[in-house]
This record gives C-alpha cells, sequence and structure tokens, in this order.
DNA sequence: GCCAACGTTGGC
DNA sequence: GCCAACGTTGGC
C-alpha cells in the first residue's frame, strides 16, 4: 500500500466537504506529473492526507482513502465546465482522476509550520522551497511520523 | 530546441 | 495583495 498527499483549497472544497459527501471524486487536476500518479501508481485503499492550501492555515486536515482506481477526468470533455480542455478527447484522454473517501478528520490541522520544522520530514517534496505539485508520494516513514503526531492532538 | 512571455500556485 | 517559483505556450 502507498501513502499520498493531495492538496485542495478549503474554500472550494476542504475535509470537512469530504466528511459530508463521503466519497468524493478528486477532479481538475491539470499537471502532467501529478496525472502520472492519478492514472497509473494510485492504488484502491491507498491512503493520502488531506492537505488544505491557499488558505489561513496551510496543512494536514485528515486521511481519506483511494476509493477508486485512475479513470479519464470527465469534466475536460464538458465545454461548459471550468476545467474543459478541448485537447484530452474521450478517445485519447489527457487528464485523469481517482475517486476518494474520507476516512477521518483531525481535530486540529496540522500546521505546514510545524511540518517544516521537522528534521524527520526535511526531505518531504511538501517543505521543500518552490514546491507546487498538488499531489505526491510519502514514504512510509514520513507518514507514519505525522500520523503519529496527529493521534496526539 | 531555445527561451521570453505569460499564467498559475500558494505561502506570507 | 504581493511575489517567488514553476509550468506551459508559441515564435523563431
Amino acid at each position: 500500500m502507498a501513502y499520498w498527499l493531495m492538496k485542495s483549497e478549503p474554500d472550494v472544497f476542504g475535509i470537512d466537504d469530504l466528511k459530508r459527501v463521503g466519497i468524493e471524486p478528486w477532479d481538475g487536476v491539470r499537471n502532467y506529473q501529478a496525472r502520472n500518479m492519478l492514472r497509473d501508481q494510485m492504488q484502491v485503499d491507498d491512503l493520502a492526507f488531506f492537505y488544505h492550501s491557499n488558505c489561513k492555515i496551510p496543512g494536514i486536515a485528515g486521511i481519506m482513502a483511494i476509493h477508486r482506481a485512475g479513470y479519464p477526468d470527465p469534466t475536460a470533455f464538458d465545454s461548459k465546465h471550468p476545467y474543459y480542455d478541448p485537447k484530452s478527447k474521450p478517445e485519447n484522454p489527457r487528464w485523469y482522476l481517482v475517486d476518494v473517501a474520507f476516512v477521518a478528520r483531525f481535530s486540529e490541522v496540522i500546521p505546514l509550520s510545524w511540518l517544516k520544522d521537522q528534521p524527520e520530514l526535511a526531505d518531504l517534496p511538501l517543505v521543500r522551497r518552490g514546491n507546487r505539485l498538488s499531489i505526491m508520494p510519502l514514504s512510509d516513514a514520513h507518514w507514519h511520523f505525522i500520523n503519529r503526531h496527529a493521534q496526539r492532538v
């Protein structure tokens, strides 16, 4: 089983929204590196941290599970959708998504500022300068380190 | 294939 | 709101 971190802006869709709906298609990813992970690597029952970006306290807000492995992102085919991409065709899809399922909501968001302070996480892509990847893999060690901390707060 | 211009991300 | 960092686009 693999571990991931996936970013979303809580003003658009946050951990409380996922808790409410239970399962959600993680659509709208328009980055090739992230696309490759969605399409080729993420497996059902993999776990992912839900990261809140572009908000007052950016950080990890909870845990979700991959509920359905990669399939073509239908929003790319819909000319009326904000995520429409005319270069993605149903017969040759450019963009993919997975469905995610709610697992847990942390009682407190684990702030990015705390993550940055941990020597154990120094090579986590999230805390590296200029990182903009909206989906990234986590090592077992990183996952368990963060998860242990989450259990304590 | 290079690279300048432009758009987006996302912390602060 | 600012701006650094990065990805993408398109002219050449």
